[in-house]
RNA sequence: GGGCGCGUAGCUCAGUCCGGAAAGAGCGUCGGACUUCUAAUCCGACGGUCGUGGGUUCAAAUCCCAUCGCGCCCGCCA
């Protein structure tokens, strides 16, 4: 509702200063600080005053009465206060906030007919996923979301770099070292935690081994790098192996956040399907390839990027930015636009790709990036190679035990009678222990740097999801009581009096219910899902002020008023449950 | 050295793209509110040279220039 209000009010205002004759290019209109009534304001009359040769206030006051509030259906008034002209919503603004909102649906918006696919993780097979690269699947599952509930038709990809050194030595130390080779035991009964020793044990030999011993083994992982090059069948059956079974483990652990994929699609495939050599073709016939050092490259200048980016080794095998570049090629070929997500020590890498798709003919504007900051520790960087980082795993079984205890230590002081067996406190020591990891981090800008802490990442006060989450038991909380089986998908009738919903703290709820579509719609232009969880937070202020104030089933509130609150608590219920889903965070039915 | 990003209250962050009303939250500290639809809640107090210096503008946390601090990148790795 608050988008068709600000179309009304654009439409209203250019007519106003149309017929005034100024100027209608920039409308000035912003939405008003929080102590003020309106839901939309303009300072327009600032940049008028030169021009009308008369001071702010009264050109305010001359467009205002340009305006004829009664011909709006959603604006009901328009205040001038000094140089700021207010728009104050009508009671038609509130009703049909609270008809849209009684939908289960509320906040999505029509389908665009737009296929858009989210590449986002994409970590190599190379062992557990550790927190330094745990904000990938939680913005990317959540840009996923957005975009979804946006109206796009989004697919989820993971792209699999099987093809690169990494799993060449990976897999010559697989089949090269035995059980007793190893230093360790694994950390976890899994199976990536269990191959994971066999990659760190190969790269600790190469670092250590005698020259002869480390030329033998290098002769091997060239070998294998060589078969995968050429489309070998059982040199990529032996990578397979190993990549398979990691990447299986990754896909249990990520399942826990839940982040899902619709595909997994490997970097070999372009290789086998020559999509590669085809790009190595194209690119060699451009202008701005060289052949330098006995390796053809790229010289990406007129893009302002310095280095020269190589495509193809001196041996003839490709690298990673050449199966990218037929990667994206063949997104560009099957969806209509793509994001990536990725960490910002990829984005020269990012750049350059961008810049060889467009000289290969591609429109890049059909490509965008959302690029996060490292997690670091402490006490530095994670890797997998040296087997340094906190385990996604470990944070998530440490979220949820500490959400358990939570449960368990409130149980005793519970004014609700509803006996939570002990399923209901599994339950929801996972909805809020995996939420609170997942909305401490999409919360944040991504390019803000983070240094993991235990005690931040699971602070469960602050501002947090358990908060939020809060917020939605609450409403079924009152749905429960009054009778709707919440569960079964059992609301209150949308026909009811929304003028009963008049005091300031039902209004200022419905007002911001209201902007949801429109955040929605802002946040997924932007690619920002932090957006969503800043609203969840003004949302769930504004609901609590409203439980406080405004009793629903209290004995004393009137028969209609009463079924007037209940329509709005099943609304916010929906705004707040959409939302949620949309970051990827569980909405508990009670806590 | 060059490129990019970040710098807002003691701490963690919104707000910056698109300049407008007296800079907003949470945590922490201090003081209050449960016989009431769930207190994982709420109310109040304290707390700010928006890194620094210049500029543009009627108006700058927001735009421009410079500068400092931190991070990332600058492989025939991925």
């Amino acid at each position: 509702m608050f988008l068709s209000l600000r179309t009304e009010v654009e439409e209203a205002l250019e007519g106003a200063l149309a017929e005034l004759e100024y100027p209608t290019d920039d409308l000035g209109i912003e939405e008003p600080p929080e102590d003020v009534e309106s839901v939309l304001a303009s300072s327009v009359a600032f940049r008028l005053a030169s021009e009308a040769g008369a001071p702010p206030p009264r050109v305010a006051g001359q467009v205002a009465d340009a305006i004829d509030a009664d011909e709006l259906t959603y604006v009901s008034e328009i205040r001038t206060q000094g140089p700021y002209l207010n728009f104050l919503p009508s009671d038609a603004y509130f009703a049909e906030t609270l008809a849209a909102g009684t939908d289960e649906t509320y906040g999505s918006l029509a389908d665009r007919d737009t296929s858009l696919v989210v590449e986002h993780t994409s970590a190599n097979p190379t062992g557990p996923v550790h927190v330094g690269r745990a904000r990938n699947p939680i913005i990317g599952d959540a840009v996923a979301n957005l975009l979804d509930f946006a109206g796009y038709d989004v697919s989820r990809h993971y792209y699999v770099n099987d093809a690169g050194r990494q799993m060449a030595v990976f897999t010559w130390a697989y089949e090269t070292f035995d059980e007793a080779d190893l230093e360790a035991e694994p950390e976890r009964d899994r199976i990536e935690y269990d191959l994971v020793r066999y990659y760190r044990k190969g790269n600790r030999f190469l670092e250590n081994a005698s020259e002869a011993e480390v030329e033998a083994a290098e002769a091997e992982i060239d070998s294998i790098m060589q078969g995968l090059e050429a489309g070998d069948e059982e040199t990529y059956e032996r990578v397979s192996e190993v990549v398979d079974q990691v990447l299986s483990g990754m896909k249990t652990c990520l399942g826990r956040l839940p982040a899902e994929f619709d595909e997994f699609v490997k970097e070999t495939r372009f290789m086998r399907d020559d999509s590669t050599d085809d790009v190595v073709s194209r690119l060699e016939d451009l202008d701005d390839a060289v052949y330098e050092e006995e390796a053809w490259q790229l010289n990406l200048e007129s893009f302002g990027i310095e280095k020269n980016l190589v495509f193809l080794r001196s041996d003839g095998t490709s690298l990673y930015p050449t199966r990218d570049l037929a990667h994206h090629e063949w997104k560009f070929d099957n969806y209509d636009q793509a994001v990536t997500v990725l960490g910002e020590d990829h984005k020269l890498q990012a750049r350059q790709i961008d810049a060889t798709l467009e000289l290969l003919g591609n429109d890049t504007d059909k490509l965008e990036q959302v690029l996060y900051s490292y997690v670091n520790l402490p006490e530095g960087k994670m890797s997998t190679r040296r087997g340094t980082g906190v385990d996604l795993d470990d944070l998530l079984d440490e979220a949820i035990d500490r959400a358990r205890e939570e449960v368990e230590t409130r149980l005793d002081d519970r004014i609700r009678d509803d006996d939570l067996d002990e399923d209901d406190i599994e339950r929801i020591a996972h909805q809020v222990g995996i939420g609170a990891v997942r909305y401490d981090i999409v919360s944040k800008q991504p390019t803000k740097a983070i240094t993991f802490e235990w005690e931040r990442a699971l602070d469960f006060e602050a501002q947090s999801a358990p908060y939020v989450q809060y917020v939605h038991a609450r409403c079924c909380g009152i749905l429960e009581e009054a009778g709707f089986d919440v569960e079964a998908g059992e609301f209150p009738e949308a026909d009811v009096d929304a003028d009963l919903l008049e005091t300031p703290a039902e209004r200022a709820l419905l007002e911001t219910i209201a902007r949801l579509p429109a955040v929605v719609d802002e946040a997924a232009d932007d690619l920002e899902p932090h957006q969503i969880a800043t609203y969840t937070r003004e949302f769930a202020d504004r609901f609590n002020a409203f439980y406080r104030e405004c009793p629903v089933l209290a004995d004393d509130v009137d028969p209609d008023r009463r079924e007037a609150r209940l329509a709005l608590v099943a609304t916010s219920k929906h705004t707040v449950a959409n939302a949620l889903s949309i970051l990827g965070v569980a909405a508990p039915r009670s806590m």
